[in-house]
RNA sequence: GCGGGCGUAGCUCAGUGGUAGAGCAUCACGUUGCCAACGUGAGGGUCGAGGGUUCAAGUCCCUUCGCCCGCUCCA
């Protein structure tokens, strides 16, 4: 994930606060936190009533329009109907999925710690980040004497390093051992360079001296790159969830909650192939829970550490993979601004060269302008041309022949048939996070209108909408509520599996409408007195607050249109 | 992980070491009938948790958990 200032500066949107939104979510059963009763537990969240079927609508709406009827039925670069078929795959995989995927790799990188400031830098990468980037170690150097052609030894002068000990290094080292106590630390180094004359000390270890305050004691120590503080041990950092696939819990046993869903359709791409009639190109989706031991959860639901996933690995020749990467890269934007991210707040950014894997020629992320990330913006999905990267690793370290042997290309053959190719298939992957997803169609809904009696309403677009249609007879009398029931019926026989259909009889006709308003419900209908006499009822829009009088039997038919079914 | 802020009713928040509060919301009854209407009531709290000081702690001290913000990290 990443967060980048737009190329021109737009103001964050006004009236939106993260505190009203997580307010309004709580209030209304959107998100609650999850053990809440217990005091909560870090980085994880629950949704309410109103939040699961939302989120299920959002799976839903991906589903039947990336697997069911892939794109709207609009056709793929090569003029082609575009074809995807689901899998469901398992959190827990064998463990060297996740070495052939790389993941553990990652995990790999120790990391080091300062107590002083707690910065965090891999250890690998230690002298790298001091040379590059570090501040202080960057001034120090200066202090130093060029070394002798031919030599990796530079000279240092005792009284020009003392002097930028009770100066710069003061402002930019306050931890270094050199700026805490320059005399114990410089005797030491002096001891050292006089001490062995023939194998005089590099700058490495220079600095290493100048970093160590009680050399018999600890032995040479290394410097934090941003206070000079003394680096805590190597420490391996597991970003990924681990725990025993049996009752013995030996690392034999030891198994990983997947980090991502996608490896899981590559596990699954020969046996996809070979049952079930697929030809190249087409895709296969994924969606589920996934879990990463992010260091900071943060932002509400936005870096959970349980979280869901909506992925599509597509498969295609390598000539093609560049034009399908466009396609879907153009689609995804238009799907998310389809179901109501239709503003200035959504950016499709494509990724720079230098940010790129070794083996994508492409990636990018359909971004969000969340409330916490303005005037940046927080990605919702990512679509990468991963290459065939995936495939080979898997047929590496699995040694199970994984390539594809497509029967439409190649020579063609004296009976009109073509010979075939066998290829690798180029991935073009596109990777949603659901529960991002909802966050920002709660945050794009959440809008605050002074001027209405209810101020806070949730704009969510109708086929997101947890609740679709909300029934109140204008009196709990006079025949009134019979002619709610029929109505409520009648939606609920037709909508009913798509979301709520509410009915209320109770209390002030406005109260009634501002609840629908703050729980999102598009669209109410009123009874009234004229309701028996001429079969109309009043239809108030969330958005716009008016109101219309339409005949009883037209009330399915307009929902219907609405919600797109 | 560091620094700052916060944590009291479903929500928003008052609360000076001395009986646990308000507004809104929820529910009931009555009145009303198209935009959080009015009246009368009701329910709802281990004051985030655990220790400590004190005759007495929501209030002071320590520890801890969670949320928000800024760093840091984000394979």
């Amino acid at each position: 994930m990443s967060t980048h200032a737009p190329t021109t500066p737009t103001p964050a949107t006004p009236g939106k606060s993260m505190d009203a939104i997580m307010a309004l979510c709580k209030r209304r059963g959107f998100v609650y936190q999850a053990s809440d009763i217990y005091g909560g537990i870090n980085g994880f969240w629950d949704y309410g009533p109103l939040g699961a079927q939302l989120k299920k609508n959002l799976r839903e709406a991906w589903w039947q329009d990336m697997i069911m009827n892939p794109c709207w039925g609009r056709k793929g670069p090569g003029g082609e109907r575009v074809r995807c078929v689901p899998v469901e795959t398992c959190i827990i995989q064998h463990p060297k999925v996740w070495e052939a995927s790389g993941h553990l790799a990652g995990f790999a990188d120790p990391m080091r710690k300062c107590p002083g400031c707690g910065h965090f830098v891999r250890a690998d990468q230690l002298w790298d980040v001091l040379v590059s980037t570090s501040e202080w170690f960057n001034s120090l150097i200066q202090e130093f004497e060029p070394a002798p052609a031919g030599t990796q030894t530079p000279g240092v002068n005792s009284v020009s390093l003392l002097k930028w000990a009770r100066g710069k290094g003061k402002r930019l080292a306050p931890n270094l051992a050199l700026v805490r106590s320059p005399e114990v630390t410089l005797s030491w180094l002096a001891t050292r360079v006089n001490g062995q004359p023939s194998t005089p000390p590099d700058v490495i270890e220079i600095v290493r001296h100048l970093a160590t305050e009680q050399l018999d004691a600890t032995g040479l120590q290394d410097p934090c790159p941003r206070c000079g503080g003394v680096l805590g041990a190597p420490a391996a950092f597991k970003l990924m969830f681990e725990t025993y696939a049996g009752i013995i819990q030996t690392d034999d046993n030891k198994v990983y909650l997947r980090p991502e869903t996608a490896q899981g359709v590559f596990l699954q791409f020969k046996n996809v192939v070979d049952s079930t009639r697929v030809k190249i190109p087409f895709g296969i989706g994924n969606t589920g829970r996934s879990f990463r031991n992010e260091i900071t959860p943060r932002n509400f639901t936005f870096r959970s550490r349980e979280f869901e996933q909506a992925e599509l690995e597509f498969f295609c020749h390598p000539d093609e993979s560049f034009e399908w990467y466009k396609f879907w890269r153009d689609f995804r934007m238009e799907w998310w601004q389809s179901i109501g991210l239709a503003g200035e707040n959504l950016i499709l950014r494509e990724h720079a060269k230098d940010e790129l894997s070794h083996y994508s020629v492409g990636t990018s992320d359909v971004e969000y302008r969340f409330p916490f990330t303005a005037p940046g913006f927080g990605e919702l999905e990512g679509i990468a041309h991963r290459g065939n990267y995936d495939l080979t690793q898997h047929q590496t370290h699995s040694k199970v022949k994984l390539d594809y042997f497509d029967t439409t290309r190649g020579e063609t053959l004296p009976n009109g048939g073509k010979k075939g190719e066998r290829y690798m298939p180029h991935c073009i992957e596109p990777a949603a996070g659901l529960d991002r997803g909802a966050l920002a169609l709660i945050c794009e809904g959440y809008t605050v209108d002074p001027s209405r009696p209810s101020p806070e309403i949730l704009k969510l677009h109708p086929r997101i909408a947890p609740i679709k249609a909300a029934v109140f007879p204008l009196m709990d009398k006079d025949g009134l509520p019979e002619i709610a029931d029929k109505l409520t019926d009648d939606l609920f026989a037709k909508f009913g599996r798509l979301g709520f259909i509410e009915s209320d009889a109770k209390q002030s006709i406005g109260k009634r409408y501002a609840r629908m308003d703050e729980a999102g419900c598009p669209y109410c209908f009123t009874i009234d007195g004229d309701s028996a006499k001429d079969q109309t009822v009043t239809c108030r829009d969330r958005d716009t607050g008016q109101q219309m009088r339409m005949s009883i039997d037209k009330v399915v038919g307009f929902v219907g249109e609405k919600l797109g079914v």
